[in-house]
DNA sequence: CTGAAAGCGCTAACAC
DNA sequence: GTGTTAGCGCTTTCAG
């Protein structure tokens, strides 16, 4: 040993048979207290407890996946550029810390051909208890079928259930589009053009159904020339905008399906010195942090990331459990948030 | 049992022992080659190879961790809502996935009085083999010290050693602070405004002694009035923003230590009507994904945390097998990208 | 309600 | 070079 230092700077973890010894009772009935099992007279679970206490017990996580056949791990499986993971993250493990659950992250690319061999890789043998899948991934064909193939427990954020064991937590992304539109409508505004998301997604098919119902209940002209196909990024946020603002008329308000395609379109009004919201309107959808850095202030919708993940992650615990859900798809609301983006229309359309 | 399912679903996974059975050899032989041990004659090695191969063979980890005493998992504690933790994380995972180690996050509030607790309660009994530490968390005092008490090896990205058993990856924040100085003097400016960032936070620090070696080479004077101090965020950065612009005479070109803080005084700037790069030039520091996104596009510093978080996880993996790193400290130096925030000095100052 | 004993799948001495 | 034998710390039958 080349290390300087005497042992033992961390004083032998206490194991169940310590604790067990300093109750008083069997080992089975410490382990009996630790799984909240119900068949413990209170007076000894008091004893065990105050034994664990004493001797600063802490379970040994290896040795309770090997005997137990459970890992007390969560997959989180998402695309490895997404931006709003952190949040997922943050909402997953808040779920997860009470009940001692950890987190095993796994970044892949949504679009490599090996993403299923990938996703097998990862969650064989059962290394986890259970999954969480985030759009883009759980978009992909296939991932969800193999998830369910392997018989790995699951919810998905933002998604449809496909069948009646497939559990789901998403916003009321439909609703809240239309919302967006009777705002801008209630502004004055007739030409509304609207930025599609990825086709593949789910939640951005939504939105733009959204934006239809709006577009039906103001009674307003949908004009496919103003609907323009984006897919996702902020590069083709920027290439949507150069495509609408050629339009004669131009629009006098754009609602994009994500804040990054926002943020394209606000760069290209710039660039053509046109006025944000004097001359146009720009709204998002997500409410990422970019949406306050942005000038002008982005009009967007805030999509609550951090609590559906937070249920999604609990419902999934639950699964492990077999608690089964009630409910196969839970709704959180988004909230329309009004910034400077978005105004009155201008008098006469340019 | 309420599953409708028949069982075995997942084909029964294969163990060591049939491993061992299939090529006609020990366990142990088996182990030794699954930990890439010297001592096995390369026929042997490749029958078992071949055996496991066939058997679709793959370590249980709970067994390995808890036979083994070690648990291959490396720590990530950082603090919960910091915007650039999803590329450490990509950049540790790269390095960990060869080798088989993954990640275990911890996020947490590096202001919050507990926060030594919190990181105890992670960290022990050791469930991790060794820790990766990220500002701010690394830099509030006795964070350090705790996880050098423990004896968890770690690395911490962007900090300077404590002692001679204390890792670092860092990039040159220093010279190319002093760097970008140069650029904007070069462009004629000589009234150049420094934000500064976070006090306690080592990187923030070599930023502003990077600025004022730049206006010592340039021998400009450094004007105290148009040196301030912000706190990182965006919000911060309006502030500053706002101090600035109200000196007289105002700064032709304002510094600031990281992005957000920029984006701020690019909101400040918008809302005098200032043009930017033409009024006043903007420069940032990190290259965070909205230095791309706000207008005009920021002029700043790419800090390349991805390759500094991999480079990290491979020294601390070194680390846990004992091989130690030679250099204390390890350098991936930063890059001046040059975008549309910066340009000529006005012709006069305001 | 509680206890005794048998492993979970692997690693690590120690023999051969 | 390779095999044998004990455990790692916990959960889980199965008795009492």
């Amino acid at each position: 040993m080349s290390s300087a230092r005497p042992e033992a700077q961390i004083a032998q973890q206490a194991t169940m048979v310590d604790v067990a010894k300093q109750a008083g009772v069997s080992i089975k009935t410490v382990s009996r207290v630790l799984n909240r099992s119900q068949n413990v007279k209170p007076a000894t679970r008091a004893k065990v407890e105050q034994a664990m206490e004493a001797l600063g017990y802490r379970p040994n996580s290896p040795a309770r996946m090997l005997a137990g056949n459970r890992t007390y791990l969560i997959g989180l499986i998402y695309n490895a550029s997404s931006r709003y993971i952190t949040s997922i993250q943050n909402g997953v493990l808040s779920a997860c810390r009470p009940e001692h659950y950890d987190l095993l992250i796994h970044p892949c690319s949504y679009t490599a051909p090996s993403l299923l061999d990938q996703i097998r890789e990862f969650i064989t043998p059962p290394r986890v208890d259970g999954l969480i899948l985030v759009p883009p991934v759980s978009d992909v064909d296939g991932v969800r079928e193999l998830v369910h193939e392997l018989g790995i427990p699951s919810v998905v954020i933002s998604g449809e259930p496909l069948d009646e064991t497939d559990w789901t937590v998403c916003t009321n992304d439909r609703e809240i589009s239309k919302e967006m539109v009777r705002h801008l409508y209630r502004l004055g505004h007739q030409r509304i053009a609207f930025v599609r998301g990825h086709p593949a997604h789910k939640a951005m098919d939504d939105r733009y159904r959204g934006y239809l119902d709006g577009m039906a209940e103001a009674e307003l002209d949908v004009d496919e020339s103003i609907i323009v196909q984006g897919e996702n990024t902020f590069e083709s946020g920027i290439d949507c905008g150069i495509r609408l603002m050629r339009r004669q008329p131009r629009p006098t308000a754009v609602f994009c399906a994500n804040d990054h395609m926002a943020t394209g379109v606000i760069k290209v009004a710039h660039e053509r010195k046109l006025e944000i919201p004097r001359d146009l309107s720009v709204a998002g959808f997500d409410d990422m942090p970019i949406a306050e850095q942005v000038w002008p202030q982005l009009t967007t919708i805030r999509q609550p990331l951090e609590p559906m993940a937070q249920l999604a992650a609990s419902q999934l615990i639950g699964l492990i459990r077999d608690e089964t859900p009630k409910e196969l798809r839970r709704v959180i609301e988004s909230q329309l948030i009004v910034r400077q983006s978005t105004g009155p229309a201008p008098a006469e359309a340019a």
